[in-house]
DNA sequence: CCGGCCGGTTTGTGATCACACTCCGGTCCC
DNA sequence: GGGACCGGAGTGTGATCACAAACCGGCCGG
């Protein structure tokens, strides 16, 4: 989720097992559950490996969290109190040091915990267990367009997302949260 | 998915594993691999049965539904030819059929095929994986929605979403659509 | 020089087993 | 009579193993 494995990186049981200290068994199982989830692809000889998503599948995607990810901001609004803004304020604020110091992976990292802190004020646990599910397909490959974009400026959305909040501005909130989550990946499409 | 288990209802692996002639390694996967869907809940202690969904998560996955599929249709309007139409009446006279028999399973069964074979023309793939892991986790809700309420004609929104088809009519097929998959599950609230 | 072949090695699969924990029943004591 | 306790059956977990298939070298023939 975090970008951390690249693209197209293969993994092995025995592999996963010693990483963790644990037989094949339980590696097998956490990998069968990523591929269910679809974090992992597993060729049709069960091999697995992360996904290399076409431009196809990235535009779905951005489209199903542009979609699930509206919703949960605009149930999150009405909830929104002074604190919850501090809170995305100091998130924004480790985005920002993620981006000056080119740390892809803190970078994703933090970007995802705003949106997650935000969307855990919707109290709509299924719509954020999948949300999470589309991030963890994501997770590679935003690793990867991290590196093709060299970001210098802290993400423009944020404010326009902390700035909806604050006003109450529903419309604005849907918009600037759909900005945001469209914004970088359509980026990779060209 | 198809409602064939009643919510609550416990499953065991050896038992699992018996009924496919398998060993408890596989079916443990498919278990797990279910509960990493939402399909079915783990209690703390690994116990596993099929969930019993609060009103407040049926709604959560209704509304996941509608906005889901009613992109899903979206995108499948432009490509949709008379086979296609032809086939989803072909689909609709099988639901009636399980209407008129009172045989639960079939009509969800049917029901989802219906759906299924409308987005399927939408090239969608992540998109209908989405929606078919929240019919997932809606299939003994499902089953246990159809003993309540007791039907009696086929679909109506069904008519609904073909004409809109034929006409090319994108408004009234989106709102078709929603409409048809939050119908049923709204009965449950009350 | 290139492509097909062919061995050894790697890898996933499924079965089996020992173990710890949970659950559920009866039983005993207050 | 009721509630706590206790023991056995049931259940999930993780390790290990045998096996089949896939992969990846190098080698040989054209």
């Amino acid at each position: 989720m975090h970008g951390e494995i690249a693209p197209g990186h293969a993994l092995t049981l025995r592999g996963v097992g010693q990483q963790f200290d644990v037989s094949m068994t339980p590696a097998r199982e956490a990998v069968r559950r990523l591929v269910a989830e679809g974090a992992l692809s597993m060729s049709n000889s069960g091999r697995v490996a992360t996904p290399e998503l076409s431009n196809e599948r990235i535009e779905e995607l951005a489209a199903l969290r542009a979609l699930i990810e509206v919703e949960l901001a605009s149930r999150a609004l009405p909830r929104a109190h002074m604190a919850l803004i501090d809170r995305l304020q100091t998130i924004n604020g480790a985005v920002s040091d993620a981006v000056t110091r080119h740390d892809a992976v803190a970078y994703i990292r933090s970007n995802l915990e705003f949106h997650r802190a935000l969307y855990l004020r919707a109290q709509a646990p299924a719509m954020l267990a999948m949300a999470e599910t589309v991030w963890l397909q994501l997770g590679p490959t935003m690793r990867a367009l991290y590196g093709k974009l060299r970001r210098k400026e802290p993400p423009h959305y944020h404010r326009l997302i902390i700035a909806a909040l604050k006003a109450g501005d529903e419309p604005g909130l849907r918009l600037a949260v759909r900005s945001d989550v469209t914004q970088g990946l359509k980026m990779l499409a060209s």
